[in-house]
DNA sequence: GCTCTAATAT
DNA sequence: AATATTAGAG
């Protein structure tokens, strides 16, 4: 809570606002909308100069998109109200974020917040989360005061700052041989704004780019050297510090590699759940010391199905001829919502695919095992795609690509029991103990996810498994 | 004070 | 789901 009128950028005084930044107001409702205006022009975000007034006002979200497509570089700020008919407020704000990038500020209508809430507080958050989350740079509740309207500039600002020192990693989807470069390190800081009252908080440390907080992006090259790391180091001693500095990633920090290796030991855990042991970098046999015995020997229920970016969809049995995969950008905070459907169909039902897996299993793991075995997962040996190094799926896999896959694996063995067939249409090299993949038959529409997605087009290879239990599967598709 | 990890938040 | 952040224990 800091003192709210900090100076604008360029005129020093302390009580100048920026004059003539550029708003665009959206409200379906015309008497807070003219209010809206009037308070708006009161803050001398008025017409100067330029063709286009300063304040414009729309009642129609569509029109107010119409107008900023038009007019790109002609805004620097868009305010719009939640609730309007046809594009809401959200979705305004997630098409203005991916079309041109603009700050948008949600206003709440106090309104919907009593119809839509038993009790508003909750409610309030819930929208004010919402609007956070799909990108909103602040939100402000209805009635609007001038004081708060006062400081909208600030988030015009700092999007600017943000592009100035950020170089715009904007698109770094399929990049990267580099191993990273998707690094950038950031401080956030507590944004937000609130209902009834009031609001600023510009405590102007440094470093607050409100913008968009890059998050690592754990490409196949870092997760490689992390598993890489981990292999030198063996389990027992894998801990983020050390993994880091066998990384050298420059940029890579303690805390990105502990994050990680808590999602990797997961995926280890869940494994060796199911598996009831795993050989560790000595290809000894280890028991999981610290295995919660409350982890499930195997989660084949709801939790597995929708491992990982393709949401897969089966029925409850599996039977589905098709099954519909959806998938969606994951990129900026703004996408969501945006996905797309497609589908794939399944040579045969999955309860009539050859799965060939064998495993030491006692009769009293029968009851789930069981289930296991009529449609083992790729990730039930080996794949999370955690272990199988198959991490980032990208979008461009989606589509055509991916139906284009036609891999057909079954999943054959692991240390106990299971054993890799020979196969016609790849390569594969099994290590001592490994886990292996061979493309014999059918393989559950999971697995086949995992395998196809890793491949764009052509050939590809991944590795599944670590340390000596690992195995380097190279697919080529006819 | 630093590191690790589990838990929790976004 | 994937990462980040936090909190408490060593």
């Amino acid at each position: 809570m800091g003192n709210p009128d900090t100076a604008p950028p360029q005129n020093g005084g302390g009580d100048e606002f920026p004059v003539g930044l550029r708003v665009l107001a959206v409200d379906d409702d015309r008497s807070c909308l003219l209010m809206l205006e009037t308070l708006l022009r009161q803050c001398r975000y008025e017409d100067i100069d330029v063709g286009i007034g300063r304040v414009t006002v729309k009642d129609k979200a569509c029109e107010a998109l119409e107008l900023l497509r038009k007019n790109k570089d002609q805004f620097d700020i868009v305010l719009s109200d939640v609730i309007m008919p046809g594009i809401d407020g959200f979705r305004l704000l997630e098409i203005v974020g991916i079309e041109m990038d603009l700050p948008v500020i949600i206003l709440g209508d106090s309104h919907y917040l009593e119809h839509v809430s038993v009790m508003s507080a909750d409610s309030n958050v819930e929208t004010v989360m919402k609007g956070i989350m799909h990108g909103a740079r602040d939100f402000l509740q209805k009635p609007i005061r001038l004081e708060e309207l006062k400081n909208i500039w600030q988030h015009v600002v700092r999007k600017k700052l943000g592009e100035q020192s950020g170089a715009k990693g904007e698109a770094n989807n399929n990049n990267s041989n580099d191993d990273n470069q998707n690094i950038r390190h950031n401080r956030r800081s507590r944004e937000d704004s609130n209902d009834g009252d009031d609001e600023q908080n510009d405590e102007s440390d440094d470093d607050h780019l409100t913008s968009k907080k890059p998050r690592l992006t754990w490409t196949l090259e870092l997760h490689s050297k992390f598993i890489n790391a981990i292999n030198q180091l063996g389990v027992s001693k894998a801990v983020p510090k050390r993994i880091l500095d066998l990384m050298d990633t420059p940029g890579l920090t303690r805390e990105n590699v502990a994050s990680h290796l808590q999602k990797y030991r997961n995926g280890l855990r869940k494994n060796s759940a199911r598996m009831g042991q795993f050989y560790d970098d000595n290809g000894g046999l280890n028991r999981m010391s610290g295995l919660p015995p409350s982890i499930p020997l195997l989660s084949f229920g709801e939790q597995g199905m929708s491992r990982s970016n393709p949401i897969e969809r089966f029925g409850v049995n599996g039977y589905h001829n098709r099954s519909v995969i959806e998938y969606g950008s994951t990129q900026s905070p703004v996408t969501l919502g945006f996905s797309r459907t497609i589908t794939q169909s399944l040579s045969r039902p999955l309860n009539q695919q050859n799965i060939l897996l064998r495993h030491q299993i006692t009769a009293s793991q029968g009851g789930q095992l069981g289930r296991m075995m009529q449609h083992p997962r790729f990730g039930d040996f080996a794949s999370s795609s955690m272990l199988s190094g198959n991490m980032n799926r990208q979008p461009e896999f989606h589509g055509s690509s991916y139906m284009r896959s036609q891999f057909s694996h079954d999943i054959v063995s692991s240390q106990t029991g299971l054993r890799s067939f020979p196969s016609h249409d790849h390569q594969y090299k099994q290590c001592p103990n490994g886990i292996s993949v061979s493309t014999s038959g059918s393989l559950p529409q999971e697995a086949r996810n995992d395998i196809a997605s890793t491949n764009a087009s052509g050939s590809h290879s991944f590795a599944i498994g670590t340390g000596p239990s690992s195995l380097e599967v190279t697919d080529q598709i006819p």
